[in-house]
DNA sequence: GGAGTAGAGGATATTTTTGTCCTTAAATAA
DNA sequence: TTATTTAAGGACAAAAATATCCTCTACTCC
């Protein structure tokens, strides 16, 4: 309803990498899969294009997998939106008019605006790492219960 | 990225059924597809929809067409939502757990929360009707400039 | 070097959403 | 009654999103 299911994919696949990638450990596709409950070779392609995109790193042979560079900044929630759904995901009208314009609004446009810009701003500031510590606090969860 | 394009359509075919029916007028599939700009057959379908769940109403032949009763009850711009998008729309996960529960909850379930539940209470509230006299005002609009 | 492992990438398949077409039914008017 | 108009509804088509498969390449370890 608000991201595709590969953003939805996208962004549980980096937290779960962000919480398990310590000490140099990689993990591969079937694991991250498996923990975030996820279609395995549709979940391949999209760390792939993550990896393409040096938001996560990625290692081919044994011991190779998926990673987080512990040294990178922190990963913005908004990076992965952007690229996954599309820069401007969130700058389009609510009613599909060409363009989202405070000039030439749509009826729902500042009910939807008021929402969706507060949202995106913590989106833009929130980071990937902020989520991962909330759920080893047990204070979210990537899958049901 | 909100509704789905029936859900659009939709919406804003009632708003302009709204503003353009008086005095038992009726408009033409091709009217309302015209002034919304969208989809003639397609448009048809939701509209067809829409009048079988008595949102608006129909008659057929010879200055038939599509109108709202001017007697009926203002109508929620939630009704057609949960029509054609389905109940629940609001109610889901933006991460895509099977439910969204307060108690287990996603990474991003207070970010979301709290700003789909203050829009949902919006469109639960405010009516087409209200939306159609924004657009008579010249404060929105259907269609881009 | 050879065997085995794991990601990369291209081609393909399935499902859902979006959109079209054609025939039927109902209403109107001449 | 008959021709015409307009929605109703079913079948069909195209496009996009989601998902799978297969081969290739790079890496590790022996
Ligand atoms: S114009 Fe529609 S949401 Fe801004
Ligand atoms: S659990 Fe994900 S939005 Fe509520």
């Amino acid at each position: 309803m608000m991201f595709s299911k590969s953003c939805e994919y996208a962004i549980k696949a980096v937290i779960h990498l962000c919480m398990e990638t310590k000490y140099g450990s990689r993990l591969s596709i079937a694991q991250i899969s498996e923990a975030i409950d996820s279609p395995e070779p549709f979940t391949a392609k999209i760390l792939q294009t993550l990896a393409r995109h040096r938001i996560i790193s990625s290692a081919k042979g044994p011991g190779g997998g998926f990673y987080v560079e512990s040294k990178a900044e922190p990963i913005k929630v908004m990076e992965i939106i952007d690229l996954i759904d599309g820069k401007h995901a969130f700058e389009r009208c609510g009613l599909g008019l060409k363009e989202c314009n405070e000039d030439h609004p749509c009826p729902i446009h500042n009910e939807f605006k008021s929402y969706s810009s507060k949202l995106k701003r913590l989106l833009e500031t929130k980071t990937i790492q902020e989520f991962a510590s909330e759920i080893k606090a047990g204070k979210a969860f990537l899958v049901n219960a």
